[in-house]
DNA sequence: CTGAAAGCGCTAACAT
DNA sequence: ATGTTAGCGCTTTCAG
């Protein structure tokens, strides 16, 4: 690899001048930077970051952490954010922390040694002092779907108790009221709060809420909604507080033949890609998954490169309730 | 932060013996080893890479460049090869070539820039000087799911010649002549091994083959399946090419109530996630992603750590034709 | 406007 | 076994 010495050797000029043409930093004599170019194409020279990043600039690498990079949701935050990041002329090194605190906390210690210059994460744990660490050292982070308590950091979220909320009045007003929640995780943020929400609804329209936790200790989505549906609550609604639970849903009850909305009518949040497929096509809350890690890339940025410092922000994105025929909305075509 | 310097001061010994406690490198004595960790723990050092980098040491970072993120098959494949390098202490420079040919090469040139030790590429385009470029500087590169031309690089396919041929052959044993094959892209090597399989197929049994290419020029998925179902060529049959594809035609069955497999049977690549759920499911031709993903890695890592100078590689796994309703296999249970 | 020198943090090579 | 030195490629600083 050409450095910049063999380019000013080449080009019979000083090393400065080559910096200053490569990096436009001041002006060169139209003579300079002729022969400057001419060298520089000649030997196709190109930049060493490790030793400009090692001289005090920042990186132009962002980090990215996401629980799983292949899941449809977080898989269309890396995208955007990767996205934005290469307008902006970032790289983006991605991790998945598996849903595990000490690999997200490892995660971010090795990024901070490889000097990311900013981290958007989606965070999994509670016991955030790796990210103080990072904010410490003056990396600026955003999180996305999901708060960071105690950490100086941006936040973009969407206000999973009023989805929730609306959600469950929407199977209300069609008449239901034994309507179960489905949960896969107490303890993340997002499904406490779309939990809430439901409970919420509930309440305010009187009627019991039912929880139903899925887990090793509580049994898999079939053995709740065997209990569920068949057993004494003969529950005939389903809110379903993610897509992997509305996928599930949607299993059983083909496994079971019963069909929405008449035998359980289901509103599923994440407008996953079976949801619109199936017959009657499944009423989804939908995130604005694009918007929330675009606006995220872009708020980390303005405080990358410009240096914005200003106060740190917690920004609400509305979510969008999607009629379709499971909640009971439309008859079903066939 | 603080440096290997300020360790070795607060130690009161010199900075190799940090160095050499931090890598391991060699033997210290246990009283040099014992003071220097305390030093360690108690300004918590973190060893800065890009000095590493600059020093001449791997940067134990690979680079990972795929058309698209958000897209399951590359998501799943970003997941895997992101997981296991980070098994083997590496971490992931995603980038998403969009499908360009030129943003690619300059993702390229960016990652060798930021001294990436390795590179996996889901190569988009035909001339392939940029990653030559990458091998002549001794950064080896695997490519996954289509080859790369000219490039001295380990490449991990599967056999989509094969497999679409298999699928083809499964319509015409259930009787089906008029088969038509979707395609929207002719100039991706797996497209092409695609329809070449199928009209291989066709040509043996000696029916005449049909292939329907979707594109700007071309028409849409429903103007191609408006002309081919019901003009003159009354298709019976189709196969599509990838996930989208057989999205969009369950989408415009679904739209003109027309039925798999009697109004139409259906073949798609890619068993996306709402192959299984429509009625009648949906056939599909299912590719080890994950084992796809997972031994690119795992082969660029063995060239990238252990020196491996063997010959490059190419290997084509098998995929796997599942049987569900859509080609006329299984009674639809409704 | 241009060049020379210093040094970022680290480790290979040498010296003790 | 341990310490010292040099230098990776770049840019900031200072001198011309």
């Amino acid at each position: 690899m050409p450095t910049l010495l063999d380019v000013a050797r080449l080009a019979g000029v000083g090393v400065m001048s080559v910096s200053r043409v490569v990096n436009g930093t001041r002006r060169v004599s139209p003579e300079v930077e002729r022969k400057v170019r001419a060298a520089l194409e000649k030997i196709n020279y190109q930049p060493n970051e490790a030793a400009r990043v090692l001289k005090g600039t920042r990186s132009s690498v962002l980090g990215l952490i996401v629980p799983d990079i292949a899941h449809p949701f977080f898989a269309a935050c890396c995208s955007e954010i990767q996205q934005t990041a290469w307008e902006n002329g970032y790289m983006t090194l991605i991790a998945a922390s598996g849903h595990v605190e000490d690999r997200e906390r490892h995660e971010v210690e090795m990024m901070l040694q490889r000097n990311i210059s900013g981290l958007i994460v989606v965070p999994t744990g509670h016991q955030n002092d790796h990210f103080a660490a990072a904010v410490r050292q003056g990396v600026p982070i955003v999180s996305v779907d999901r708060p960071l308590d105690n950490v100086r950091s941006d936040c973009l979220i969407v206000n999973n108790l009023v989805a929730s909320c609306e959600a469950t009045k929407h199977l209300l007003q069609h008449g239901h009221e034994r309507i179960i929640c489905l949960a896969d995780d107490e303890r993340t943020h997002t499904k406490i709060e779309r939990v809430n929400g439901y409970t919420l609804a509930m309440r305010e329209a009187n009627v019991a809420p039912r929880v139903c936790l899925i887990g090793p200790m509580t049994g898999s989505v079939a053995d709740q909604l065997d209990l569920a549906l068949a057993g004494p609550l003969r529950a005939t609604a389903i809110l379903a507080t993610s897509d992997i639970l509305g996928l599930a849903v949607l299993r059983y009850l083909q496994a079971h033949q019963l069909r929405m909305p008449t035998d359980a009518a289901l509103i599923s949040f994440d407008d996953f890609s079976g949801a619109a497929l199936v017959t009657p096509p499944v009423t989804v809350v939908q995130q604005p998954v694009e918007e929330l890690a675009r606006r995220a890339a872009t708020m980390l940025l303005s405080r990358v490169r410009d240096g914005d410092d200003s106060e740190v922000v917690r920004l609400e994105l509305p979510t969008r309730l999607i009629l379709r025929g499971s909640c009971g909305c439309k008859k079903s075509k066939r």
